[in-house]
DNA sequence: TGTACATCAGTGAACGCGCGTTCACTGATGTAC
DNA sequence: TGTACATCAGTGAACGCGCGTTCACTGATGTAC
């Protein structure tokens, strides 16, 4: 094996072995001699890839940002933005859903950086804003039809998004059985009918 | 001074110190030593009332607990439980609010301590369905009425909640403008309009 | 193709920083007579 | 009311644990001739 691939496979073992850590008992609680040992290094090799967890955790977030603009680009032919119907509601929720599920581990790991370190709380809302500012112009289809939003525009997007969200936390959390039961599918329903009533007014 | 009160005293002073600076900089980024520097103590002083930053907390919790018990009897003179009348669900969600924001600091720090430590996780979960579980009987008046909950109770709950817990948590954190700018009022009704559509399926 | 040297990924023991925690000490308050 | 001793809140320097980080060393891969 040349040298070039050792080190990458090293590299990639170490950001495998941090996820699986991360979502087993999350960020704060994983020491860097935890992944070493978990990817079967030693403790010293960490430092030839990365200068601490906090680059770490940067280089699984440029993996998940480059994972996300693929699944867009692959997947976004065109989506229906007219926030009237359901079906465009459901779509989005839905590909929110499904990105926070493929990448817990990472979220769950930035949301806990985020509570420790500002530079990841900026990371943080400016990934939130980046999740929103592709929904804003959709929320329009919503006033020209002669409905009525909620409130503001920005306070709409954060109610929707946090909803999603706050949901898929508590479902992971455990404990409660009326989220832990439900299927994914029955759960993206369940919040697709909160949010677009919520957003226009209209029964569904 | 007497020795009891000198030691009440301090313990106050403990305790303040710990909320002030949980809620400039977070349970987790705050040491012992910046308590009791905040407070005017030497460190050791600290372990004659907690026997950690953990048992601090609890105390602080505990504080917390008897307030929001204190607040109910006070002001729970018969709510109206019929959420088919949006009022109700305004009352609930501006009870709710003004709780979050009156503890804003302790409850960030218990879900700070409930990231990193099992027992404060449970601890928050089990909060958590204590203020679910005042409400559930509410929703029976959406369905009595003829009206269709978006899905299960317990999932409309967290939803609920939910909603309200993110959106302000998402504007202490500063950073959106559609939030910060929003007057508590203001943000109340946006919520409870959310909300009473998203149960109810009528507009509001 | 072979030899000699350079480079580099990986190793793991050792170091040292930060911070929680201890403890001998001080001085003030409480108690006994 | 006064004196002598006990108790206890508070002090802060010192200790030590946990863990991040370093670094001299190893052995394998790459390079030069």
């Amino acid at each position: 094996m040349g040298r070039k691939e050792q080190a990458a496979e090293t590299e990639v073992a170490l950001k495998e072995a941090a996820k699986r850590l991360f979502a087993e008992r999350g960020y704060l609680n994983t020491k860097i001699t935890d992944i070493t040992t978990s990817a079967g290094r030693a403790a010293g090799s960490f430092y030839n890839h990365f200068a601490g967890k906090e680059e770490l955790l940067e280089a699984l977030l440029a993996d998940l940002s480059a994972a996300a603009d693929e699944t867009v680009s692959a997947t976004d032919t065109e989506h229906n933005p007219d926030f009237t119907d359901p079906a465009a509601v459901r779509w989005h929720i839905r590909g929110y859903w499904l990105f926070y599920r493929e990448n817990a581990a990472v979220m769950l790991a930035l949301r806990q950086a985020a509570m420790v370190n500002e530079e990841f709380g900026r990371k943080l809302v400016r990934f939130g804003a980046t999740e929103q500012a592709d929904v804003a112009g959709h929320l329009d289809y919503i006033s020209r039809a002669g409905l009525r939003l909620p409130g503001e525009p920005g306070a709409a997007l954060t109610m929707m998004y946090g909803v999603v969200e706050q949901f898929m936390q508590q479902r992971m959390l455990g404990g409660n059985p009326a989220l832990t039961e439900l299927s994914d599918e029955a759960a993206i329903e369940t919040l697709t009918r909160f949010v677009y009533r919520g957003l226009t007014g209209r029964d569904y």
